[in-house]
RNA sequence: CGGGGACUAGUUCAUCGGUAGAACGCCCGCUUUGGGAGCGGGAAGUACAGGGUUCAAUUCCCUGGUCCCCGACCA
């Protein structure tokens, strides 16, 4: 990509109307801009940084036998009632209105009921199970108060599977292989999550676990232990600030926290409400165990640029930067040093290595840097007349820079090394 | 849903009862060239909307809208 054709450029200024880090710098830097409260509109750079999130975690849906689909954001009332959700939680968070038909339609926030009111029309027998399906699909919810740019609003992406088991015991089986591929997902995408015990809401007495980053500008209160991985929503724990760790008799803290993921047991409920069940070998009906786990990919993202940013802007981590390589032609007006750069960019492409190409005759060399530490691309390459025949290679969130032909950067980049 | 703040150029802000200004950005020219360069010229505004007070309102008052913050809420 040429960052001279690029929509939109960096802007020098953060946003006035925009508080939280990510908000502010993802503003700045170009990836997003507001619509209205709580909602936002992701602009090229933002939806090529919020698709490899999204990548991610349905790599490892797909590694646990996930089938990845996708269901419509539109609800009917007569779905929602049959789980007598349509009044209660429905009121509360759901978008609910009439079409010109005074027909009731909701727009979603979850997907337990239709994804089970499927099932029930296919899935019959035990050897039709286990079923793992998902979908990263838009979640509408009525906020009272959006806020923290992408971290809270009522428009937002989200990774949501359902599992179906034919017993207990196998659900509690894929629950903790789920609850392994997140943590996989949030390492890769450069997240340090702690594992934390929550409600289980309407479904169950069990607890649901929520996957939760620890930072300052987090909504969310975790009681944790500094020993052990005990860990608990401060919703649900009894346990003050100087108490002890009931695992392990350690001292206990409140962080403030992000919650990024939650998987939930389901049990029969929904499969009960909406006539789920199956045949086990001996032709008895069996009714079916369920469980749901999300996994939010744009509060993800702005989870990341609270985490990884600096004075100067975003550090992404590589896996999701939406560019491998931040390249900078400097002396751009000089010939040689134009069509070397020039070429430098085309190899690249041809090893299939995602380039920022800041191709500007313009801008000074400070400029330009800005831009790039703004953006947060890890890699950045310095051609102008002084590198000669080298590449000048600097890493976001160092402060060294490297000289090396661009036949060992390839090699560092292909390998995910750099010495 | 309670409480507070804001709304003026593309952006960030100043002005303050007498019909609007800077910086950045943008366009043109010249000079520069390794951390957001310099000089000169230029384009750019229904001051959120509606109502009221006044000879006169961007400015004061009221209503509404939008955004931000604190709280409540967050299966």
């Amino acid at each position: 990509m040429l960052y001279s054709k690029l929509f939109p450029k960096t802007l020098k200024q953060a946003p006035a109307d925009e508080q939280s880090a990510n908000a502010k710098l993802l503003h700045q830097a170009g990836f997003i801009r507001k619509h209205m409260a709580g909602v936002y509109n992701f602009l090229p750079l933002g939806i090529r940084t919020l698709n490899k999130i999204s990548q991610v975690i349905r790599e490892e849906m797909d590694n646990l036998g996930g089938q990845e689909m996708i269901m419509s954001a539109f609800q009917p009332r007569q779905l929602w009632e049959k789980t007598d959700r349509w009044e209660g939680l429905g009121k509360e968070v759901m978008y609910q209105f009439k079409d010109h038909s005074q027909k009731d339609v909701g727009l979603a926030i979850t997907h337990e009921e239709v994804i089970t009111a499927i099932a029930s029309q296919m899935v019959h027998s035990y050897k039709d199970l286990p079923l793992y399906v998902y979908q990263i699909q838009t979640k509408f919810r009525d906020e009272p108060r959006p806020r923290f740019g992408l971290i809270r609003g009522k428009e937002f992406l989200m990774k949501d599977l359902y599992s179906f088991d034919i017993s207990n015991q196998a659900h509690q089986d894929f629950y903790k292989q789920c609850a392994q591929a997140y943590l996989k997902a949030f390492e890769r995408v450069g997240l340090n999550v702690l594992v934390v015990e929550a409600s289980g809401g309407v479904f169950s007495k069990d607890y649901s676990h929520e996957f939760q980053v620890l930072i300052d500008s987090g909504e969310d209160k975790v009681v944790h232990c500094q020993k052990c991985d005990f860990a608990q929503n401060r919703e649900i724990c009894h346990l003050d600030n100087r108490g002890q760790c009931p695992r392990c008799g350690s001292e206990i803290v409140i962080s403030n926290a992000i919650e990024v993921g939650n998987i939930f047991h389901l049990g029969t409920r929904f499969s009960d409400a909406l006539g789920l069940s199956v045949t086990d070998e001996s032709g008895k009906p069996v009714p079916v165990t369920m469980g749901s786990y999300g996994w939010g990919p744009s509060r993800v993202m702005g989870t990341i640029v609270e985490v990884h940013h600096d004075e100067r802007g975003i550090i992404w981590p590589d896996t999701v930067a939406p560019y491998k390589i931040s390249l900078i032609g400097l002396d751009m007006e000089l010939e040689n040093v134009r069509r070397k750069a020039e070429k430098v960019y085309k190899l690249f492409g041809v090893e299939g290595i995602e380039v920022l190409f800041d191709d500007r005759v313009g801008p000074s060399a400070g400029e330009k840097f800005a831009d790039a530490d703004l953006i947060g691309i890890l890699y950045r390459v310095v051609i102008s007349k002084k590198t000669k025949d080298k590449l000048e290679v600097k890493k976001r969130s160092e402060k060294n820079t490297h000289f090396m032909t661009l036949e060992q950067l390839i090699d560092i980049l292909t390998r995910h090394k750099f010495s």
